[in-house]
DNA sequence: GCCAACGTTGGC
DNA sequence: GCCAACGTTGGC
């Protein structure tokens, strides 16, 4: 069982849009970013453990718990020309981007991306780390269960 | 294989 | 809206 930290713009998913999806489960999908693609197609389980990150908005920080509902698979919007994630390059034969399932486990108070900074427990953590902008990083067990001892 | 130009992310 | 940091593209 692994932990991760996914980062969702709330703009267009936030941790109560979640929420309100039937079964409470959303498709990662149009991550375009091959080390957060690999994460997805190559290393998560279902039930792996996920940190739901609201990030680019005005309060950036952790925003609920969440867990991965299904293994990978090709992402839809690849496909699609009229989507805004098409890809040219990519057809069902040889999809080159995948997507897993997260559910919701419980929105929680918001831990801030100020707060987070504050806790030299965390100080290593991958999201943290200056001009990181990875979308999916792993985390930690030992960052997870000081997260979760916030919470 | 190098690297300049360009595009994106995401905090502020 | 700004801009630092990073990833991707494509000419050579």
């Amino acid at each position: 069982m692994r932990y991760w930290l996914m980062k969702s713009e709330p703009s267009d998913c936030s941790i109560d849009d979640l929420a309100a999806l039937p079964g409470q489960a959303v498709a990662w999908y149009g991550v375009r970013n091959y080390q957060a693609r690999n994460f997805m197609r190559d290393q998560m389980k279902v039930g792996d453990h996920v940190l739901f990150y609201h990030s680019n908005c005005a309060e950036p920080g952790i925003a609920g718990l969440a867990e991965v509902s299904r293994l990978s698979y090709p992402d839809q919007t690849q496909f699609d020309s009229k989507n805004k994630y098409f890809d040219p390059k990519a057809t069902p034969e040889t999809p080159r981007w995948f997507n897993v399932d997260v559910k919701l486990v419980k929105k929680t108070r918001l831990v801030s991306l100020k707060e987070l900074r504050s806790h030299p427990e965390l100080e290593r953590m991958r999201t943290l780390q200056k001009g990181n902008r990875l979308s999916i990083t792993p985390v930690d067990p030992r960052e997870w269960e000081f997260i979760l001892s916030l919470l």
